[in-house]
RNA sequence: GGUCGCUUAGCUCAGUUGGUUCAGAGCGUCUGCCUUACAAGCAGAGGGUCGGGGGUUCGAAUCCCUCAGCGACCACCA
């Protein structure tokens, strides 16, 4: 058969995959082996894969194919979220494109068109994954939104209810106006805004000729002033103790408060007290008993409705405006009115929404919350005292920190897509006291409407119109996988739970990881996973953030279909040590074709080898003597790198081990001369190391390790490299140290041949003696370096006699004679460069070891090493001297 | 403002408890080669005062202090 010199991938990728699928290959059911399982951070229903999925998943790949080789029972559970917020934007977005307004809508239309758009793009992701070659058990593919999902998510809120960890309750939250929802502190993002400080004056109603200055960035807040609040200790505000003052444009004559929450010597040391806006505010307020007006709709636009009769005539004119544009405007008014002292240009930070990207309001509303001190309890000692392992660790403090401070979980939200909280309303009462009046002790929370109705014989109720924050559902996803909610002692969850790894960035600590690790203890009593592999953010070659905007996002299935899916996940891997942030550029899915393409051609290679009944050459059987110490050093390393989650380090090695070390010398030294055959032993050994490193390799590139994996031998239908198990090694031996030391002496020797070719521009086929001068310390090897160096000879001389070119190889000299072509001039001075250096470093050795302090104080292997060094470099002197001297004479 | 982290070759990064010639790897660069597996390749070569300064030590890339520059996360100074 002949084979193309070039590997192509795309040929290969989709029959493998579907070899695997038809076979079930990656179906996992609880049996007599140790479990090893992963839950995918489900994507986004809706999404598309990014890059950022890509080095997530493959990295997931990675370990599971690894367990599943280690002979563990490797499961890994795919899924996607139904990302509650992200997707009732998009459905919007979608219906609004069709002429449909969501208002217009009734909750289960705009349901029915949001599954519609679920069901249609849902599946788009994971079929991506296929492409990447993901060994997730399809099977058990799940949805956060699906009947046992939400089951779940309903009884646990329920549970806690009961509990008393969840309650209701009218807080100031961070609201987004676009989306017109409640978030929680998680979901905003800060960003830093050059923004204005305004410093206003506030008449003083006792004394009219004299101005109170209060400096606000959020002048547009005027109409719910309901005080101005001073520090009592602040000398230059002591004559306003006591006052009264009248909002600019409103009219409302508001109280000096005195507390010493203001901060002295920052802006003028008034503060205007708007408590429905905000959340320091609102504190005040309370504390001070303060009015609240709340002057916003719901979408942030002004309304003065709330006001008195005057102060609504006042202020007719901002009534309906956009929080933004009045802001302007109210700037102009007050100047004009000379009520605006002066405008400063002020850095701060203002809240966005992380999905709809709008300045947060913060906004007094009715609310469901979760009490989050008992659950940081549970969650912090496992990750402390490392029964549950991040890596990198340094996500430990930024865990500890969070939890330390943590602050109750607002869970509602104010959208249709997602899981409605199941808490029922008398509708008569709650039409005659309103929402916010109604008694808690008359809210009944119960699993479905029959419940709550057994709980309320002959009452109409209603339900909560709200629904569930997405994460809300994501915290019991390892559980809520095996059906682990509803029933915690079935035969699954037993088995799968705890699972092993968790993949995942770190900007989702907070959000997932954490909340995962709470129910994990609360509703198994048991850590959620044992380790936590955080991931960096992928950026292109500049360090910037992949976006669409800036187009600098490559797609992840171009980059498949370029460069083979193989090619990419080892791009990806190259440089993505665990929480570093991953610089990422198409050449390094380059570098990983490209090494596709030398295994392709190793295999090539042995592939049209034909075996015959000859004697194995001697320089076969030590390349093979050899090749086994390595497979045991290198298979034993991969092992301990895998252990650490340094996979970048683990491909690295074992890259190179196929490269250098099995391509570039043993293949070389085995290898046949052409049209010659190969002796079996040899050709036997050969196709075991193949088989190894492909095993090796797999894990990191599934799909051509599988393809030559079935093509080098014979294999029957069903059969899988997959299911093949690596050898555990255990550290290697002093033989095998040694033996891979002598040979790296002999690669030396080796390379020294190969240097003086290219620089005396000797052809490769021309043979040379070499000489040994003194003793040969590789001379078990000397087979080996008379078929790959071409030497004629390999002798043993006493002294140099003639011209020759001469190398060292620790303190034996080399030489190879070359009476016509040598430069005499040019070798002396190699050799006393080499003589100067060598001198220089027994002085500093010498220095050393005269040193009392140091001969004393440091441990004696360490001085016995110095003594070693001196002997060693003092023979080299000696030998270069002889060098030199024989060139001169 | 607080916390954590980073600075080592042109680039991206390793470097465990301070101790072998410890200053490394991959990529890139340079030189020579289309040598019957592979030019997506082969054989060679060059390249760094380990951010600056100080200290501890017989000995520091590694520990301590300090300065400079970067980054991340958290935080209610309007």
């Amino acid at each position: 058969m002949e084979l193309a010199t070039q590997y192509n991938p795309s040929e290969v990728e989709d029959k493998w995959y579907q070899y695997w699928t038809e076979h079930k290959a990656f179906a996992s059911k609880p049996d007599g082996r140790e479990a090893y399982t992963v839950v995918i951070p489900p994507p986004n229903v809706t999404g598309v894969l990014h890059m950022g999925h890509v080095l997530n998943e493959t990295i997931q790949d990675i370990l599971v194919r690894r367990a599943r080789m280690e002979g563990k029972n490797a499961c890994w559970v795919p899924g996607t979220d139904h990302a509650s917020i992200a997707t009732e934007a998009k459905v919007i977005k979608r219906l609004k494109e069709q002429g449909i307004n969501k208002s217009d809508l009734t909750r289960d239309q705009f349901l029915k068109h949001a599954w519609d758009w679920t069901d249609e793009h849902g599946g788009i992701i994971l079929k991506q994954l296929r492409k990447l070659g993901c060994s997730c058990d399809w099977d058990r593919t799940s949805f956060t939104m699906d009947e046992v999902r939400s089951r779940a998510v309903i009884k646990v809120f329920c549970d806690l209810y009961q509990k008393g960890l969840i309650y209701r309750g009218l807080r100031m939250v961070n609201w987004d106006p676009e989306r017109q929802t409640a978030l929680s502190d998680e979901e905003v993002i800060y960003h830093d805004e050059h923004s204005k400080f305004y410093y206003l004056r506030y008449r003083v109603a006792e004394d009219p000729s004299k101005y109170a200055i209060v400096a606000t960035t959020r002048p547009e807040t005027i109409f719910g002033d309901v005080a101005v609040c001073i520090n009592p200790k602040e000398e230059k505000n002591q004559w306003l103790k006591g006052k009264h003052l009248i909002v600019p444009i409103v009219g409302r004559q508001i109280p000096v408060i005195e507390d010493r929450y203001v901060e002295i010597g920052f802006g003028t040391g008034c503060l205007k007290v708007t408590p429905a806006h905000d959340v320091n505010d609102y504190m005040l307020g309370q504390k001070y008993d303060l009015p609240v007006y709340d002057i916003f709709t719901a979408d942030a636009h002004v309304d003065i409705n709330c006001l008195e009769q005057e102060m609504q005539q006042n202020c007719a004119k901002y009534q309906g405006m956009d929080r933004f544009d009045c802001r302007k405007q109210i700037a102009l008014d007050l100047k004009e009115a000379g009520l605006l002292e002066k405008m400063e240009d002020y850095d701060n930070k203002v809240g966005y929404s992380e999905r709809t990207n709008v300045p947060i309001e913060p906004r007094l509303s009715l609310q469901w919350f979760i009490r989050m001190q008992h659950f940081a309890d549970i969650a912090l000692p496992p990750v402390m005292n490392d029964d549950i392992q991040f890596y990198p660790a340094k996500y430990k403090s930024t865990y500890r920190n969070w939890l330390e401070n943590i602050k109750d979980w607002c869970i509602s939200r104010q959208l249709w897509w997602g899981h409605r909280i199941p808490a029922y309303y008398d509708a008569d009462l709650l039409a005659e006291v309103g929402s916010e009046a109604y008694p808690e002790d008359k809210i009944i929370v119960a699993p479905t409407l029959e419940e709550a109705q057994a709980q309320a014989p002959g009452k109409k109720l209603v339900q909560d119109e709200g629904a569930l924050d997405t994460w809300f559902s994501s915290w019991l996803w390892p559980i809520s996988l095996f059906d682990g909610i509803e029933h915690p002692d079935n035969e699954e969850i037993k088995y799968y739970y705890p699972t092993a790894d968790l993949v995942t960035g770190p900007d989702i600590i907070f959000f997932w990881v954490a909340r995962m690790i709470m129910a994990g203890y609360e509703y198994q009593h048991e850590m959620p996973f044992k380790h936590v592999y955080f991931t960096g953010i992928v950026r292109d070659k500049l360090g910037r953030k992949m976006s669409k905007s800036l187009g600098n996002s490559p797609d992840p299935l171009d980059l498949i279909q370029r460069y083979g899916a193989d090619g990419v996940r080892m791009g990806m891997m190259l440089s993505a040590p665990a929480g570093n942030d991953i610089l990422f550029d198409d050449s390094l899915c380059e570098q990983g074709r490209n090494f596709n393409n030398k295994i392709w051609n190793s295999f090539r290679l042995v592939q049209g080898w034909t075996v015959a009944d000859v004697e194995q050459p001697e320089a076969a059987r030590k390349a093979c003597e050899w090749f086994d110490a390595k497979l045991a050093q290198v298979g034993y390393e991969l092992q301990e790198q895998f252990k650490q989650y340094r996979l970048s380090e683990a491909l690295m090695l074992v890259y190179k081990l196929f490269w250098d070390e099995f391509s570039a010398w043993y293949l070389e030294i085995v290898k046949p001369a052409y049209g010659q055959p190969i002796d079996r032993t040899s050709y036997d050994k050969t196709i075991s190391y193949f088989d190894t490193l492909l095993k090796m390799l797999h894990p990191f590139m599934p799909f051509i390790t599988e393809a030559l994996w079935q093509a080098i031998t014979e294999r029957k239908d069903g059969e899988s490299i997959m299911f093949e198990t690596l050898p555990k090694y255990s550290a290697p031996s002093e033989q095998v140290l040694s033996c891979i030391a002598t040979f790296e002496s002999m690669k030396e020797v080796v390379a020294g041949i190969r240097t003086i070719r290219a620089q005396k521009q000797m052809s490769p086929k021309v043979a040379v003696e070499l000489q040994c001068v003194g003793a040969n310390p590789v001379a078990a090897l000397n087979a080996v370096i008379t078929k790959l160096a071409n030497t004629s000879a390999v002798n043993i001389i006493n002294e140099k006699n003639g011209i020759c070119a001469s190398f060292l190889v620790s303190t034996t000299e080399y030489a190879i004679p070359l009476a016509d072509s040598i430069n005499v001039e040019e070798e002396l001075k190699k050799l006393e460069a080499d003589l100067k250096y060598n001198e220089g470093f027994l002085q500093s050795v010498l220095k050393k070891l005269s040193n009392e302090k140091f001969v004393n104080g440091a441990p004696a292997a360490v001085v016995e090493n110095e003594r070693r060094k001196q002997a060693d470099a003092e023979s080299k002197i000696e030998t270069i001297r002889q060098a030199i001297a024989a060139l001169k004479g």
